[in-house]
DNA sequence: CAGCATCCTGGGCGATACTG
DNA sequence: CAGTATCGCCCAGGATGCTG
């Protein structure tokens, strides 16, 4: 869990979706292990440009915020794997229509972020 | 628009669509402006958690990824109007159902979150 | 009323290295 | 294979104050 110093409004339920989807590569966790793929080795080949550091932060707070569940088998070498709660498998319809909407609309999205980002430079 | 230095990663529609809702009260400013709420003024008194300085800056990367328009009416004092388009308004429904579930949620949500706040205290 | 410039800071996240 | 510790960067966003 990040050490956050500030309390969090929370006013609507756009304020609580934030923070229980606030971080960098949650969605995508939540969604790659709906997709079968519960290892932390798996996950991380799943999503290479994050660091494991980060992944198992936020693998840890999705765990806190009760939207997916750990299990470690007592073997060697260590095995671990996550799955989605109830709870959390309540969220993939939403993050998959954000993930269609993304696809759908990708060429025009590309193009626009792209141009925003050169904006700056001139 | 924000001096990023690094260029995101495209990989999926989850990073399209992270790139354009990026920002702490966009999803909130798309929200109001579709509830009718459109004049700066009033957003930012819907909004008073947020700043006038981000809020003008988020409103310009949407404008940026053509998600809202903005009308400068030349009177005195000054007037300016901020839509939807076509294209901002097929988030709305995205949108939607995340305030949806969010306060379908809210008392466990809530509960949750403020567990996690806690939770590094000790 | 609307919008910009400046200064500042918190904390998210990456890189690396080490333990079991 | 899984997880933690340390270090440091960087930039989103808050506060304040000035312009038209």
């Amino acid at each position: 869990m990040y050490k956050r110093k500030i309390v969090p409004n929370l006013n609507c339920g756009l304020d609580l979706v934030g923070e229980v989807l606030y971080g960098k590569w949650k969605m995508r966790l939540l969604w790659f292990i709906d997709q079968g793929h519960k290892r932390p080795s798996e996950l991380q080949r799943k999503i290479p440009d994050a660091s494991r550091r980060v992944l198992n932060l936020q693998l840890k707070e999705l765990q806190d915020h009760e939207l997916v569940s750990k299990v470690i088998y007592p073997v060697v070498p260590p095995k671990v794997e996550y799955s989605l709660t109830a709870f959390g498998k309540s969220l993939i319809p939403i993050i998959a229509a954000i993930g269609e909407w993304g696809d759908n609309n990708a060429d025009r999205l590309k193009e626009l972020i792209i141009k925003g980002l050169s904006e700056d430079g001139e």
